[in-house]
DNA sequence: ATGTTCTGGTCGATCTCGTCGATCATTTTT
DNA sequence: AAAAATGATCGACGAGATCGACCAGAACAT
């Protein structure tokens, strides 16, 4: 379904979203009019969810990163919830499976910053924060590239 | 630092890194070579960290999504930043502070291959899982955009 | 105050790039 | 084996990017 002229069209879009048509299509031996053609079909399948631009939050004032479990207290998930997503700085929330119902991701400028942001959510749920120190990994999609899969056990 | 037409244009931007600077530089209120210079000087000063695509880990067969807490134990810390940094399943990793050393997400094709990639930082970590059942924020870049910022607390 | 410099903008010309229609080759279907 | 569908190329034309020249306003120094 993806062939390799495909994947190679995707690490280049991954690492400059903004190369030409032309130059892609030089990159991956085909004319620019195919390569547009298969972008298009890329989108329209759904494998590109979008053309965007990563952004520095450092470099937008804020210098601190924190991942925080979230454990609503019983009844207040919605509300929970909804507060999360209405506040500017949690950038990325994952609901998920195990005793902490969510997972998020915040940013802010400073730990009075957390602290505030927290104690709002402090009478909702338990949380549980872990301040980001570093990040071996920034953030890659699976399965291009030539870094080898990982195959599942035959069972 | 950054002007509200710097924040214009990181929005958009953000919706679709594609757009000509024609369209952008008409959607900011400038002429185009002003828009091109703009977004030369984000660049330039890091804040546009690159220019990519989002894709979609569904379309490429991954089907699950992971976050698993990593506790190396002793001695194991950098065999196990490796391992992890070495396996393309692992798509972001970040090194926190508090009990457990590591938060990754991972993407699998199925629980198997879930099982058998944790099969193998078994005896070097304690890990701890979680599925993620979905996602009620997807990922945004913190600050910019019309929800307004939780200021931190006056101390 | 006033002249200077620096920053950040516009305009217009030129060169590059994207897109569209026509056409062709290859593979699949019947 | 003929036909249809897929996916590519080519060339032309319109749209876009870029470059140099030039201009306005703010900050600064004299």
């Amino acid at each position: 379904m993806i062939d390799e002229i495909d994947q190679n069209i995707l690490e280049a879009l991954l690492q400059d979203s903004r190369v030409s048509l032309k130059e892609l299509a030089r990159r991956v031996g085909l004319s620019a009019p195919s390569v547009a053609e298969r972008v298009r079909r890329l989108e329209e399948r759904g494998v590109i969810r979008g053309f965007t631009i990563e952004i520095d939050p450092k470099a937008l004032g804020y210098q601190l990163q924190a991942i925080v479990r979230v454990k609503p207290l019983p009844g207040m998930l919605h509300v929970v919830q909804k507060l999360i997503e209405d506040t500017a700085e949690f950038c990325e929330c994952d609901k998920v499976t195990g005793d902490d119902c969510f997972v998020v991701r915040l940013h802010v400028r400073s730990i009075d910053q957390l602290d505030h942001i927290l104690d709002r959510i402090a009478d909702k749920a338990q949380t549980s924060t872990a301040i980001v120190k570093s990040q071996p990994i920034k953030r890659r999609p699976p399965g291009i590239g030539q870094r080898k899969e990982t195959p599942g056990r035959v069972s």
